[in-house]
RNA sequence: GACGCCGUGGUGUAGCGGGAACACGCCGGUCUUUCAUGCCGGAGAACGCGGGUUCGAAUCCCGUCGGCGUCACCA
C-alpha cells in the first residue's frame, strides 16, 4: 500500500447525535489514516436543507472527540480542501453539473412527483421494476426554461451508461453489476441542490479522497458513483465496504429502536392495565389522535424524545442506547466503547481483544476486516466496560465519572476528586457508573433521603426478636467514642466486637449497613462509615432504630 | 421481484488443506462483612445443507437453502 497521500473521510449528515454505526465507520477511517500517515477529513453532508438540525454537527464532533477521534480537516479545523460543509460548496456542484450537461452525460427532466408515482405504480402493477424512461430526444436548456416558467419542477438526471461495471472492493473483492440495472437517477434536485450521489463524488474528487471506507449499505450506490466519476473524468478512490452492525436480534440498529422499545413497553403496560391511553396523553401532552398515530400506527415523529423518555419511565422500560451520546449518558468509558466497536467487523487476529486506541492504529489493516455483518452485543460491551474500569487508574475513573455525573446532574458530581477517587476504588467491580451511585450514592445524600428496604429491615434487623436492632443499639455509644474514624479503625472495631461477642462479621456489619444505607449493599463497612462521617453515621443509626 | 453481499457454539471472533481456539453469555462451585468483582470447573459448534477435488476440507470448486442489504428530488 502506498502510504503517501492517504486521505479518507467520514461524512455524516447533521440530523442528530452520532449513531454507533456511524462511529464505527468514523473509527475505521480514522485508524486507516493514522496507520498510513494520511489525513482524516470530516465533511458535513447537509445538502438536504430541510432535514438539517441546527448545531447537530457540533454534537457529532463532540461525540467523536469523546471517543478520542479527532479529524485533521473539517468543521473548525482548517485545511486546504475546505469548506467542509456541503452547503457551502454549491458552486462546485453547479460547475460539475454544467460540465455533465454540456457533455451530454446528464439531462433535464421535469416530472412532477405525482407523475413519477403513477409511473412507479404502473411498473409495480406490471411487475416490472421501475426504471426512469429516458426521453428521446433529450430535453434542451430551452425546454428546461420553459418548464420552469410553467411552474414544473426541474431536475437534472444522470445518463447512466448501458454497460456492466465491475468495482474492486478492498474487502469484498471484485463486485460486478450487470448492465441495465440502474436507471437515470437525479443528481440535482429541483431546488438546485445536488443529491447525495452527486455531492459525494464531486467532493471526494475535490478533496482528493483516496479511500472510501463506508458501510455496506452503500455498496449498491457505488456503480452510480463510479459512472459519475468516469463522466467527470476524475479518479475513482479505492472502496472498502464495511460489514453492517445489527441489534442482537438481527434487526437493523436504528434510532427508531428507541421509539420501538418504548412503544412496545407502553402497549404491554396498557394490556396489563398499568397504564391507559389517557395516561399517555397527559404524560406527553399529545392529543388522542396523535397518541393513536404514535402508539398504533408507529408514527415516530408524533412524539419528541423528551416525551418518549417520560413514557419510558412511566412504563418502566429502558430506552436502548443507540447513539454514542447515549452510551456516554449511561456511564460507559469511551475507551471501552471504542474497543468494543472496533471488534465489530475487525479483529487484530489471534486471541487479542483488549486494545487501546494507539494499539488499534498500529494493528489496523483493511485485509483483516470481515465480510459478515456483526451484532451489537450489549452484554459483551458491559463486560468490556467492567474490564476497562477495573484496569483504569483511579484518576482516569475520577475524570470520566465527573463527566458522567455532571451530564446527568447527579448529586455525586459535587464531590471533590480525593473523595471521588476513594468512592470509585471502594466500588471496583462495577460495570457502569450508575452502579457506583446505586452502591454508594446514598452515603452522600441527606439522612432523610435514606429509604429503608422492607425486606432488608425484616431480614437483617427485625428477625430473631429484633436482634439486629439490639446490635445497633449496643453499637451506638462505642461508635460515638471510637478514637479515630478511619476505615481501618472501623473495620478493627467491627472485628473486635465480633470476637468479643462471638458474632459473625455479617451479624454486625449488615445491621450497620442497612441502618446507614437502607439496603444490604454498600462499600466495605469501614469505607462506608468513613464516607458518611461519624455524625451522620450515628444520626442514621438512631434514625433507623426508630423503625423498631 | 430484481440486483448484490454474507453463512464457524446464543453473541463477537481466531483458525484459511492435517488435533475446532479465545472472549462474552449460560450452568455449577468457591473466596469475601453485603453486592459486584475475583478464582475454579462445566455444558454448548463435526464449521448452513448437498455434492465434488484430495490420502485428508471449516479451509479449494460447484450447487442449494437461509439471512441480510439496496432499489427516493434521504443521506
Amino acid at each position: 500500500m502506498t502510504t503517501e497521500n492517504v486521505r479518507a473521510r467520514f461524512a455524516p449528515s447533521p440530523t442528530g447525535y452520532l449513531h454507533v454505526g456511524g462511529a464505527r465507520s468514523a473509527l475505521f477511517n480514522y485508524l486507516f489514516c493514522r496507520r498510513h500517515g494520511g489525513k482524516f477529513v470530516l465533511r458535513i453532508e447537509d445538502t438536504d436543507i430541510d432535514r438539517n438540525i441546527e448545531g447537530a454537527e457540533k454534537k457529532i464532533v463532540e461525540d467523536l472527540r469523546w471517543l478520542g477521534i479527532e479529524c485533521d480537516e473539517g468543521p473548525g479545523v482548517d485545511g486546504a480542501y475546505g469548506p467542509y460543509f456541503q452547503s457551502q460548496r454549491r458552486e462546485t456542484y453547479d460547475v460539475a453539473c454544467a460540465k455533465l450537461l454540456a457533455s451530454g452525460d446528464a439531462y433535464y427532466a421535469f416530472d412532477t412527483n405525482e407523475e413519477l408515482d403513477a409511473l412507479r405504480r404502473q411498473a409495480e402493477a406490471a411487475k416490472t421494476g421501475f426504471r426512469y424512461p429516458r426521453p428521446n430526444p433529450l430535453p434542451t436548456a430551452a425546454d428546461a426554461d420553459k418548464a420552469r416558467a410553467e411552474g414544473r419542477p426541474v431536475v437534472v438526471r444522470f445518463k447512466v451508461p448501458d454497460e456492466a461495471i465491475t468495482i474492486h472492493d478492498e474487502i469484498l473483492g471484485d463486485v460486478t453489476f450487470e448492465a441495465g440495472q440502474l436507471d437515470d437517477f437525479v443528481i440535482v434536485k429541483s431546488n438546485g441542490w445536488p443529491t447525495y450521489h452527486f455531492a459525494v463524488v464531486v467532493d471526494d474528487a475535490h478533496m482528493a479522497i483516496s479511500h472510501v471506507l463506508r458501510a455496506q449499505e452503500h455498496l449498491m450506490n457505488t456503480p452510480k458513483h463510479v459512472f459519475i466519476q468516469r463522466a467527470l473524468g476524475v479518479a475513482t478512490p479505492k472502496y472498502a465496504h464495511l460489514p453492517l452492525v445489527f441489534n442482537i436480534d438481527g434487526t437493523k440498529m436504528s434510532k427508531r429502536d428507541k421509539h420501538k422499545v418504548v412503544r412496545q413497553g407502553v402497549k404491554d403496560a396498557i394490556k396489563q392495565k398499568k397504564m391507559t391511553d389517557a395516561d399517555v396523553m397527559s404524560l406527553t401532552g399529545a392529543d388522542e389522535a396523535a397518541v393513536e398515530r404514535w402508539l398504533r400506527k408507529k408514527a415516530d415523529a408524533e412524539l419528541g424524545m423528551d416525551q418518549v423518555v417520560k413514557l419510558a419511565a412511566a412504563a418502566d422500560v429502558t430506552i436502548p442506547e443507540i447513539d454514542v451520546h447515549d452510551f456516554r449518558m449511561s456511564g460507559y468509558l469511551p475507551e471501552a466503547l471504542l474497543n468494543f466497536i472496533v471488534l465489530i467487523g475487525w479483529s487484530p487476529g489471534g486471541d487479542r481483544e483488549k486494545l487501546t486506541r494507539d494499539e488499534m492504529i498500529e494493528l489496523f489493516s483493511l485485509d483483516r476486516i470481515n465480510k459478515t455483518a456483526g451484532r451489537f452485543d450489549r452484554e459483551k460491551l458491559l463486560a468490556m466496560n467492567l474490564d476497562w474500569c477495573s484496569a483504569a487508574p483511579t484518576e482516569r475513573l475520577v475524570e470520566a465519572f465527573k463527566d458522567w455525573a455532571t451530564l446527568n446532574d447527579s448529586h455525586m458530581a459535587k464531590l471533590d476528586d480525593a473523595t471521588l477517587g476513594r468512592v470509585l476504588d471502594s466500588c471496583r467491580g462495577f460495570r457502569t457508573f450508575p452502579d457506583v451511585v446505586a452502591k454508594a450514592g446514598v452515603l452522600f445524600e441527606p439522612d432523610e433521603a435514606v429509604v429503608y428496604d422492607e425486606k432488608a429491615v425484616a431480614k437483617v434487623l427485625a428477625k430473631n426478636d429484633g436482634a439486629g436492632f439490639a446490635t445497633l443499639e449496643s453499637l451506638l455509644s462505642p461508635l460515638e467514642s471510637l478514637e479515630s474514624w478511619t476505615a481501618e479503625s472501623i473495620e478493627a472495631f467491627v472485628k473486635n466486637t465480633c470476637e468479643a461477642t462471638g458474632a459473625k462479621m455479617g451479624d454486625v456489619a449488615q445491621p450497620i449497613r442497612v441502618a446507614v444505607a437502607g439496603r444490604p449493599v454498600s462499600p466495605a463497612i469501614g469505607e462506608t462509615l468513613v464516607f458518611l462521617g461519624r455524625e451522620k453515621t450515628l444520626n442514621r443509626l438512631r434514625q433507623c432504630l426508630e423503625l423498631r
